[in-house]
DNA sequence: CCTGCTACCTGATGGC
DNA sequence: TGCCATCAGGTAGCAG
């Protein structure tokens, strides 16, 4: 479920936990997490380098290593992936890629296995980074960069949202609360948006992911405690996981349908 | 190049 | 209470 306000929280929260640490080693408890590479290829990449940076690309986090080319280790949490703090060398619970630092130990924890922890010589050797969209929380993301976008595609903005090689960072949830902030059918097409719609839905994008980023930062994620997870999310949301409820501007209710395999919830009465 | 579909996983939930 | 089926969703890889 973490989507770009989730992990941009992680990296601002974990950033001073790192910093210029060192790893000492690390362990892999499930290699499939660290699949295609093996335990033992990530351990002789990483271990007795220094975090030199902790980023956020789209819904990637990666750990800039240094020296230079001791490469980048990037996380993606896919749906359930999550981060574990440890002060002490004692590791519990659930923990699928562990690394030691000094003092402290870092844990990547995914029950369903669908995350995964990998090293890159550059951050551009991963293909889903380098393939990334614009990221809506830059300056490069302006209404008037976002209106030929749509143009040059053909599909449901929906889907449009879901793909991060052309906005990235959206996922079904924030892909979902973007249109209905726009007022927007999710079902429309792309080249068929107007200019004026397009200004409504980057307003709405931008919108949904500073007020999510603000939400995911207070409170901060506390990676020492092993049942931490974002709060108050649910406040914020006018569609998402809303099926059946009346709609907080239209009182209309909420509906389900399904696009590309996913639910998509959004308003009949105000999302046109 | 563009778009759409499915496999990958496993915990949670719902129906009987 | 217990069992089985279904659902949830991001991305890689493949098909058309």
């Amino acid at each position: 479920m973490p989507e770009l306000p989730e992990v941009e929280a992680v990296a601002r929260s974990l950033r001073p936990l790192v910093l210029g640490r060192l790893i000492r080693s690390c362990e892999v408890v499930h290699p499939i997490a660290v699949r295609p590479a093996t335990a033992r290829e990530l351990a002789r990449r990483i271990a007795g380098a220094r975090v030199a940076n902790v980023v956020r690309r789209g819904k990637y986090l990666v750990l800039k290593l240094a020296p230079r080319h001791r490469g980048c280790l990037v996380i993606h949490f896919r749906l359930d992936g999550q981060l574990l703090w440890f002060d002490s060398k004692r590791v519990s619970g659930h923990v699928d890629v562990v690394l030691h630092f000094k003092r402290g130990v870092l844990g990547f924890v995914d029950r369903r296995h669908f995350g995964r922890v990998l090293w890159y010589a550059t951050r551009g050797d991963c293909a889903g980074i380098r393939t990334l969209g614009v990221d809506p929380l830059t300056a490069r993301f302006t209404p008037s960069s976002l209106h030929p976008l749509l143009r040059a595609s053909r599909r449901p903005l929906k889907l449009f949202l879901t793909d991060q090689t052309r906005i990235a960072g959206l996922g079904n949830i924030y892909s979902s609360e973007s249109l209905w902030r726009a007022k927007l059918d999710t079902r429309r097409l792309t080249h068929r948006i107007s200019k004026a719609e397009a200004r409504r839905l980057h307003k709405g994008i931008v919108g949904v992911l500073q007020r999510a980023l603000e939400c995911c930062l207070d409170p901060a994620p506390d990676f020492r405690d092993p049942d931490w997870w974002f709060q108050g999310l649910e406040r914020i949301l006018g569609v998402y996981d809303r099926r059946g409820a009346p709609c907080r501007r239209c009182r209309k209710r909420i509906r389900r349908i399904e696009q590309g395999g996913r639910s998509t919830c959004f308003c009949l009465g105000c999302q046109r």
